[in-house]
Parts: C-alpha cells; sequence; structure tokens
DNA sequence: CACTAGTGAGACATTTATGTATCATGTGCG
DNA sequence: CGCACATGATACATAAATGTCTCACTAGTG
C-alpha cells in the first residue's frame, strides 16, 4: 500500500462522500488512520496530491490532444480534432476528480492557483485559436467557453451518478450540447455524428 | 432583525465562504451567536431553512414563466417563450443559491429530496414538450438538458465571481451557448439575438 | 413607573476531527 | 536467526464548531 493506491482508494470514497474524514478515507483505503497520516501529514496534503494529481491529468490531457500544436496551426480539421480530444478527456477527469470541485478550500489554495491558472491560460488560448480557425463561434469569449465546458463536465458527472444518463452516451451529449446547442434545428447541420462515435471512442484511448 | 434578515445575510455571507461557521455568519448578519440560534434551531436548521428559499425562488421562477400552460400547449412561440423566461431566471437563482450546489448533505438531505424532485419533474416535462414542440432537439434526453441547464448556470455563477465575464452579459452568453452551442455555423441561423435583448430583459422583472 | 420581549455577552459541556506518540506484530532480507 | 521497516491498534492531547444556559441591558408598552 503505498501512496498511489491510497489516494485511488480516497477518490474513490470522496466520490461518494466529498466530507469524509480522514478515519473514513482510511478505511476505505484498507490501511489504519495512523498509516494513512504517515503518508500524508494531514487533510490538506492528501488533497493537496489529489488535486495536484488533477492537474497532471488535465496537463496530460491537453498533451494528448496536441491543442499546443493545434493553437500555432490555423488548420480548422487539427484544431477540431484535438478540440474533440480534449474535451472528451476532460470530461474523465471531471467525473473522477469532480468531487474536488466543489471544495472551496482546493479553488483558493496559493499553492495550485498557479498551476491551474496556467492550464486553464493555455486551454483559453487554444479556444482562441479555435475561434480564429473558424471551429468555434467568436462571439462568446473563450474564458466564458472554457467555463462552460466545465460546467457542463460537472453537469454530466452529476447525471451519471443519479443514474439518469449512461456512461457510454456521455461524450456524445456533452459534445453535441456544447458544438450544437439544444435548440432544434436542421438536422443536417449537426457537427457531432449521432452515430456511435468512432472518433470519439478513440480519443478516448488517446487521452490516457 | 427578523429570520428572513438573517438569511439574507447569511446568503450573501455563504456565498463568499461556503464553509463559514455559525458564528461568522451571525457576524455577518450583525447578530450575536445566541440570536441567530434563537431563530435557528442549528446549522442544518438554517441550511435548511435557505434551500427551502431556494426551491421556493424555483417554484416561482416556474410559475412566473408559465411553464404548466406551455407544457399543456403545443405552441411553439408560447414554449419558446416560457423557456426564455425560466433559464433567465434560473440564472439568478443559481447565483443566488450557488453556494448550496455544492453542499452535498442539503441534497441528500430527506425533507428537501421530494421538493426538489417534483420540481425537477415539472421542468423536465416541460422540456419535453419543448422537444415534442419542435423547440429543442430531440435527440437528447431532457433530463439531460436540465442537467446541463444547470450546468451552465453553475458555470455563468463561478465566472460572475472570478470576473471574466459581466453581470449583464450572463444571460446573452448562457442561452446563447445553451440554444445555439459553441460551433461555429451560418450566423442567419441563431436563436438568440445578439442585440441588447428586451425580451431577457422583461424575463428579469418578471421574474421577481 | 413597572413589565415584558428581544438581545448581547459570556461561560460551559459536548462532540468530532485531527495530529501525535507509543507499543506490539509481522514480514522480508541479509 | 536477527534486524530493519512498515503497519495496526491504541491512547492521548488539541482544536474548532456546536448547542445550551445564565445574566444583564435596553427599547417599547401598558
Amino acid at each position: 500500500m503505498g501512496r498511489s493506491e491510497i489516494m485511488t482508494a480516497a477518490i474513490r470514497h470522496l466520490n461518494t462522500d466529498p466530507a469524509a474524514s480522514m478515519a473514513e478515507i482510511a478505511e476505505a483505503a484498507g490501511v489504519s488512520r495512523a498509516t494513512l497520516h504517515r503518508h500524508f501529514s494531514g487533510r490538506e496534503d492528501l488533497m493537496l496530491a489529489l488535486a495536484h494529481q488533477s492537474l497532471d491529468r488535465w496537463a496530460e490531457a491537453q498533451a494528448g490532444a496536441g491543442i499546443a500544436e493545434a493553437t500555432a496551426s490555423a488548420d480548422p480539421e487539427l484544431v477540431g480534432r484535438a478540440l474533440h480530444t480534449l474535451l472528451t478527456a476532460l470530461i474523465e477527469i471531471a467525473d473522477e476528480y469532480g468531487f474536488g470541485l466543489a471544495d472551496h478550500a482546493m479553488a483558493v489554495h496559493p499553492e495550485l492557483r498557479p498551476r491551474a491558472e496556467e492550464l486553464e491560460e493555455r486551454e483559453v488560448a487554444f479556444l482562441t485559436a479555435a475561434q480564429r480557425a473558424g471551429v468555434l463561434r467568436a462571439d462568446l469569449p473563450a474564458r466564458w467557453l472554457s467555463s462552460a465546458v466545465l460546467g457542463l463536465a460537472v453537469a454530466a458527472r452529476e447525471s451519471l451518478r443519479r443514474g439518469d444518463i449512461a456512461r457510454r452516451d456521455v461524450p456524445r451529449l456533452l459534445l453535441g450540447t456544447f458544438f450544437d446547442g439544444a435548440a432544434a434545428r436542421d438536422p443536417g447541420e449537426r457537427t457531432v455524428p449521432d452515430g456511435p462515435g468512432e472518433r470519439t471512442g478513440n480519443a478516448r484511448k488517446e487521452g490516457r
């Protein structure tokens, strides 16, 4: 039982009870409270480690989607593919680390702010590039689009936990809503395919 | 200083620090901790009162938008107007009571569940009617659309608090994103007007 | 004035989570 | 075997929030 396994178990348990105590987390991880404290000096330390892990995942998602290259290029095709890949990866990250989104203390933590802001800036820059490339609407602030994606991811997470939607439908629902909106219109206009979604499926694998 | 004023102050303060203690809330409300306890038997009691108030507001928003009549009718025009009015009102409610959305304990409280579920059912029924009327896409579950709206409202709240967007732009951004999505396309297709939005402005007043 | 209701201030006990220290066990390795 | 190391169990001290109670003060009312 190393740090890594404990963190995995902690994530698992915190997703069912975001306010779980250290004792509960230790029990969920199958270790004693003492051992938990040997790996993490305190609750804040554990939360910080989890937060950093989520930021790692976020950074990986950005890199895996190739947003740096896509941002530099103006190729709509490249940007579009990167965008789909990124969003699909973000869905999973939000689902896994979503419990932290509610934690106000973490959002303001001085050790996390700079990292989170840098990742966000990269994302905003990428979204701005997507607007320039004609992939995304240019009449909405890129920063708002970034928040909107996160909001939809949180909504998807909630829906999943409540059993309202199937896990395999999430990418289609979220991407479909984000790109095309909820208003009815000519079906030929859809940006995201309604079908099984080969691209989405691949993006999921690539995101890892 | 009655219950009402204390609750208002509590909302105000909880929106800056969702984890505020009873002592802090009392101070923010300008009353002593003893007085706070005279009005609310405990933290749970206060939270419950606030939650009920938010559900009241939600119910009023539904009624004010006339979703019952709109659901019954199949008139796209009527449904469309009700939808805009409802969403605009929900934005404000989410902004004001958003601190509670993060509170897991409240979301599961046995006293609130039935009320929240009933309101949600009404909303889902209305959204389903909107799909039948051809106002909303029919290929996305109404329940998902309901969650998506909430997710976007939370995103808007966050953006507001971070100063990323202006308060007066929120309805346009949120409705624009929800209805039309973020993908670039022929500008003539937009469902939500880009202009100052007379309807939105009126809806705000009506929602109160 | 006398009375009452509401309030502020403070003391107190309780609960809960947390952080720390100690000791015994047990396992792997030299 | 003997040793180092990680762990579990346990006890202890601390901190913070909470709920309860008492007492004195004040404003308004009769």
